[in-house]
DNA sequence: ATCATGACCCCAA
DNA sequence: TTTGGGGCCATGA
């Protein structure tokens, strides 16, 4: 039988739906997964991503645009490289959100 | 049970 | 733009 998706699966599911080239920030994902405002858990669930998922975490940023890493962290130069890599522009860790922002 | 800490957000000033 | 305060809630000390 079915189970019923755990509320990380949720967010997986909504984060993998992100088209290439595009970003959403962690409260629209806690939105449209139905969770409310839990902007924090977004975080969290993506923190526990297990091993060889294609979940494209790096689409998903602070509603103000900003990566979520320190800028010195190894994490920041990893999501700004793959987020460049499809054609995002980052400037100063941060994403306009007026062009990338995903809008289903 | 309490306290602090987060890959956060929103509003007001 | 920056700051401060409240909201949210799992996790670990």
């Amino acid at each position: 039988m079915t189970m019923e998706p755990t509320k990380p699966q949720k967010i997986w599911q909504v984060v993998h739906a992100i088209p290439q080239g595009k970003v959403a920030s962690y409260g629209q994902v806690a939105h449209m997964a139905g969770l409310g405002r839990q902007a924090r858990f977004v975080g969290r669930a993506l923190g526990q991503l297990p091993e060889g998922h294609e979940v494209p975490w790096f689409r998903v940023i602070r509603s103000s645009g900003e990566i979520a890493f320190p800028k010195d962290s190894e994490m920041f130069r990893t999501q700004v490289g793959l987020l460049e890599a499809e054609g995002v522009e980052v400037v100063n860790g941060r994403v306009s959100m007026r062009k990338y922002q995903w809008q289903p």
